[in-house]
DNA sequence: TAGTCTTATGCCACTCAGTGGCATAAACCT
DNA sequence: AGGTTTATGCCACTGAGTGGCATAAGACTA
């Protein structure tokens, strides 16, 4: 964990920031190991040295741990797309670009390590999986509220806001598949590559023709 | 229940479809009333007079009871995948007439009313939408296997299958919502009309911009 | 229609995720 | 050092989901 975010805050918030990333890691650990399912969370706490009350105090649920890395990532887009400046092309480049910002914006060293952990987990685990999946679902909401607000159109009916952001969830998904099975380490940069591989892949999906 | 396709089936497989259906029925109407976590397994089993084992043999979890309903509908649109004759069209034309044509088979009475309770259960419920977004994406998967077997591409690293897949997924969704939540009686045709301005609204999608 | 085979159900005890309440301890702030 | 705030631990509890085994009900055969 980035000792450098430490330095500066209070030693209270350094305590709880260092449980977290404990919780996590060794959630991930453990998981990996020994299965999602084969590992209570008992086990994980008395590795941890936590009790299971304060689990809860830090997470919703056994899911919700290892999906952590993964909502960082989802956290920074939408404060981007709160913020940033946005250029005055298509909508789904603006999706795409905003995406590719937060991206860079996660820690270089150790993020994708995680996520990758997390994503070959969720891939055998049907509840991590909805769980991720619903996570999604619920920042896909926010976006739209967020872009609403900023761009309009007023016509809440207007179908095509929402259909852009799930091809954007949707190229991610490829991508961040793709990605997790790939062999090889895990690198942000070839995430990056495929992400945007998968956007390219949009216009075609929409036209794609079946051999009769 | 329609009774005509009880009729012809052996004794213990009418009771069986009867059971199902019971649960179902009671299900719903539990969890709309007193809403789902404030009803509970035994009184869902007391009230269908079947003991809590017996539920879990017919469903795999609480939440599966309850989506049952849309279940069908994607069992329908796999199966007519398989065996429906392609026309020459666009992918998302092919995968568009093919869920009209499994919605057609869905039973005329009652399923649209259940589809209405369960989705407007879904939206207020969320290890349920948790449920169905994972139902959503385990068929998606299928359904991309069999597209595959038909018609190829060969190449597995092709993403415009899986990108179309979504689009009508998403398109979907944008009806399903629509329609769960306008007021009025649930009728099979309206979900119909929706799904195809949902359809017609994914081009657009891709090229909409917004001002700068 | 009795007898046998097969399959669904009921019952019971158990594990484990998740919660509420309250006491304690650790960090913060003068 | 003193008091305030906030995080943690402990304990008892609910409810979902499972395994095993006995029993009952439908299905087949003579």
């Amino acid at each position: 964990m980035s000792t450098e975010i430490l330095s500066g805050l209070p030693l209270r918030e350094r305590k709880k920031l260092r449980t977290r990333q404990a919780l996590i890691d060794t959630a991930l650990e453990q998981f990996t190991e020994r299965g999602f399912d084969g590992t209570t969370l008992d086990e994980l706490c008395t590795a941890v040295e936590v009790s299971k009350r304060t689990f809860f105090r830090y997470f919703d649920s056994k899911e919700d741990v290892a999906m952590a890395p993964t909502q960082d990532l989802w956290a920074a887009f939408l404060d981007d797309l709160q913020t940033r400046q946005p250029t005055g092309g298509t909508l789904l480049v603006l999706l795409r670009d905003t995406l590719f910002t937060a991206l860079d914006r996660m820690p270089a060293e150790g993020w994708a390590e995680r996520v990758l952990l997390s994503r070959r987990l969720a891939a055998r685990t049907p509840s991590m999986n909805a769980h991720g999946l619903q996570f999604c679902d619920r920042t896909t909401r926010t976006a739209i509220t967020i872009l609403r607000e900023r761009f309009g159109p007023a016509d809440p009916h207007d179908l095509r806001l929402r259909l852009a952001l799930d091809m954007m969830i949707s190229a991610f998904h490829c991508a961040l598949e793709e990605w997790t099975f790939q062999p090889g380490p895990a690198s942000r940069d070839d995430l990056s590559a495929r992400l945007r591989d998968a956007f390219a892949a949009i216009p075609g999906s929409v036209t794609m023709t079946v051999s009769a």
